[in-house]
DNA sequence: GTAAATTCTATAGATTTACTAGGGATTAGA
DNA sequence: TCTAATCCCTAGTAAATCTATAGAATTTAC
């Protein structure tokens, strides 16, 4: 399951692309726009700002605006920002990969081999899910 | 990803299913067999005895015992029953749905489109592996 | 200088996770 | 019938995580 963070940074980041080109989107905005709690909202912006999908402008008349094409911003990437790895465990993940402590048996490499077809499909699934994508509707 | 418990679940049932037709396994024998803390094994134990996937004996030479045919056992129930949805957001779920409070808008009907589509190819995936695929590595 | 906005740090409350503890109930066999 | 072995059940607990909220510092436009 996606956590709070998660979903609200989808769909702040849907909001700045149904906005039009150059409009800079102030976080009250965005909060109530998408329906979002502003202070939580703020955190979550300055991850997308460190993750490098939005930018932003400070000051008066300061805001968000995407600095990544909506085509190329995917649930694998916000899902990998806000919620870490895809993979099932750590010992099947891409990006996240930790050996397991308690799998040195048979067991283990049985279990680690099916989660990796596991992690395989899930992330093409979801790197085929874009903002755009969600978008349009 | 997958909590301790479902990892455990798991690695438990591939104990049961590698095991002799007929043989029953006592609680610390499956423990040390697939290194999972013992009084955490008992009651995931009785979790999937509630579950209809193994079932019990009592008393003395009492165990555990596989009642599912291990083709039958896939990763999705053993997620739904430790771990619950395996949709994104309960608003996409098929077993676990809830309505989103905060998902009023355009925006909402987007996202839950795709998430949708995740969910299906999850699904598919999570149901294509079986306690018997992972035990034949 | 002032107002409006982002940015930063801290923290609080609730929930969940991953166990541990201790005993009760049941059964087999002597 | 006693005893040992085993499953069964309920609590509790320490640590982490999640979901925010608070407040002040910084930056910018005018």
């Amino acid at each position: 399951m996606l956590s709070h963070k998660a979903k609200y940074a989808l769909k702040a980041l849907l909001y700045l692309a149904e906005q039009d080109e150059n409009h800079i989107s102030r976080t009250v905005e965005i909060a109530e726009g998408a329906n979002i709690p502003k202070k939580f909202l703020e955190q979550i912006l300055l991850d997308l700002k460190r993750g490098r999908f939005v930018s932003s402008k400070q000051g008066k008349f300061g805001g968000y605006y995407l600095i990544k094409s909506k085509n190329e911003i995917t649930l694998a990437e916000i899902h990998r920002l806000f919620d870490g790895a895809i993979a099932l465990l750590p010992c099947a993940s891409l990006n996240f990969y930790e050996p397991c402590s308690d799998c040195k048996t048979e067991s283990e490499c049985s279990l680690h081999h099916g989660l990796v077809l596991i992690r395989d499909k899930t992330l093409k699934a979801m790197e085929g899910i874009t903002i755009a994508s969600l978008v349009k509707k």
